[in-house]
DNA sequence: AAGAATTACTTTACGCTTCAACTATACATC
DNA sequence: GATGTATAGTTGAAGCGTAAAGTAATTCTT
């Protein structure tokens, strides 16, 4: 935009749904942490680093390639996979393959953990999200979400490709 | 979901969707920041805070008020007020009608700062927002985000009854 | 009118994330 | 082989938000 152009200012119809997306933005992971906070003594974040560590070949990632697909910073999840060493739930390994990296490891503790509260966990997603959605806005939703993920962070949409990582399993079918 | 019950795991689909949401939720906060941060040295929710000001009745409302229309706790809104208190942007008062009640009120230098950086926030949320999206998938993301919010925060959707609140003016057309 | 319950914040302490610096390893250039 | 650059984390300090406690005012009940 230059200096001289008019601001694009957002119509009723943008901010109306910016408000909306703002505020899902804002309340959805507080909603949700709460049941995993009470049941499971997890973050919402940290459900979902185990969730991923549980989809990969031998429960084993990268911990840059786990950074990069959980949305977060090395310092972040350094932090996070800190904590969940101290629970037990998962371990460092160092890569065979390159001196620097890390792998992070579900332990067998944290994918019965994990077992344990993925049930619960679904069903509050469910409930949140799904239950008030219908097929088709879960479907229009998906492909608008896929356009806004790509611009916001336009480099994760390519496979990893860092060593140490076998290409991903079928996932499971749970959350 | 009783005891015996099989969990509604996700499908493909909702699995897809589910992802996208999370990565959304997950990125969208600070990518919008980093621009807030190094132009104008606020936070995605202060920026928004202050944009809330901006657009109600003399840039006044209850603490109370502000807090729920933004979606945050009123202890969270609370620490944010005295960090813009300390920046001159906002000041406290008293309200008159109710002497537990405080109004969170937007000054001058408040005004003058929101209305400098507006331009570049509003075409930072369309670069990376709306730029992406056909109108017909703004309209199909509103009315499923509405559905998603209302269920997350269902006591959100009444108009706002605290003493010290004007209706709200029409709302100027910025971000 | 007095006391109990509720409401509207504010404040303190603690946990989590970000920022910046650091360490170690791999790769490129000479 | 030596040196410089880049990469992959880790770590410590500071900033921010949550939980819980505290203060003050209002409302309700007796």
């Amino acid at each position: 935009m230059s200096a001289n152009e008019e601001p694009r200012w957002l119509s009723q119809q943008e901010r109306e749904m910016w408000m909306r997306l703002v505020g899902v933005t804002f309340l959805m992971p507080g909603v949700l942490e709460s049941q995993l906070k009470r049941d499971a003594g997890l973050s919402f974040f940290e459900y979902h680093v185990l969730a991923m560590l549980s989809e990969a070949d031998n429960h084993t990632r990268l911990m840059s390639d786990l950074a990069r697909w959980s949305n977060s910073s090395l310092s972040r999840l350094s932090h996070v996979v800190t904590r969940l060493e101290k629970q037990g739930w998962v371990r460092r390994e160092a890569c065979p393959n390159d001196g620097r990296a890390t792998n992070a490891v579900l332990t067998e503790a944290g994918l019965a953990h994990l077992a344990k509260q993925a049930p619960a966990h679904v069903e509050e997603v469910r409930k949140q999200v799904f239950d008030v959605l219908e097929p088709a806005q879960v479907a229009a939703m998906s492909e608008a979400l896929g356009r806004v993920l790509a611009q916001l962070d336009p480099g994760n949409l390519a496979a990893p490709n860092g060593s140490c990582l076998a290409a991903p399993e079928q996932i499971i079918d749970k959350d």
